[in-house]
DNA sequence: GGGAAACGGTTTTATTTTGCAACCACGTGA
DNA sequence: TCACGTGGTTGCAAAATAAAACCGTTTCCC
């Protein structure tokens, strides 16, 4: 996706070289809501078929993608890999910031619901495993030049 | 950002309309490392000036960044915002699938720490305030036009 | 089975965006 | 003051994206 590479021992770089585009999260939004077929994600998207083609082939290069047979018809499935699954959190990511701040109060917004009880999701926050919550300035990033003992 | 507005209900598009292109996250990705300056930008992504002053432009525009005059110069800084601060988990997640599934076993990049200690991070993840984890299965998008009860 | 429409693309051509290099005014440092 | 760094802008070339036409296959429907 990317044309010159990016700083190679960042882990945020690399992602965004793969999936740091405009139609490839909302490809990979779209997989989630359900999204299969080439057309589904034609129409939803408004997206040009040129470019969704490419942008699927690079997708299932990636391993983010698996392009499998349709169920009861000789088309092809495009279906989230556990790869892109994992995507997961940074959709929500989008989703969440998305909601806190590009909509006005009364503004009408599609939500995330519980999917066996239709309950809306209440506000997800990173913690680590032992329920601490973190927040930005509770954190730096260690470079892999800098020193900071083996591995 | 946008050539033309994607679906104006889902808070995944309008976020990906405001950040959702390689520049941008990375500007974003440096600004959370510390990257205040003009040149300091420049040299970290490598980015064509012209390119670099349009996206600064935008994402002070989009009030993700703000422009404020450097401490002991006549020039000025670029710093994140209280809402471009809110995209510490739009980084996380991109860490995080890239530490996932862009670098091969033994290979070195850079880490989140602790500010304080020096520790690395252990691995976040999305809970509810009770300390439920999420999961992709765990949910679906309720799109507006469903009915849902009021709100 | 036959015709029409939908599907999943590819190709061609136009438009837009990006990248590069040169240039420039202002600040700063020796 | 003289050279160099900063923070851009401008003009041009190259690349990516978009729109439209086209095309073989599949599915729908009678």
């Amino acid at each position: 996706m990317s044309a010159r590479p990016t700083d190679p021992t960042c882990p945020v770089a690399r992602t965004v070289d793969i999936v740091g585009d405009r139609w490839s999260l909302l490809i990979i939004r779209d997989a989630f809501d359900g999204v299969r077929r080439f057309s589904q994600f034609q129409r939803s998207l408004g997206i040009a078929k040129n470019i969704l083609a490419t942008r699927l082939r690079h997708l299932v290069d990636a391993g983010i993608l698996r392009a499998e047979p349709s169920a009861g018809s000789s088309y092809q499935d495009y279906v989230l890999t556990d790869k892109g699954t994992e995507l997961f959190d940074l959709i929500v990511s989008l989703r969440q910031w998305g909601q806190d701040h590009t909509f006005t109060p009364g503004e009408q917004h599609s939500v995330l619901v519980d999917a066996e009880t239709g309950q809306p999701v209440p506000r997800l926050s990173y913690t680590t495993p032992d329920g601490t919550h973190i927040r930005a300035d509770d954190i730096r990033v260690r470079k892999v030049h800098e020193a900071g003992g083996p591995l």
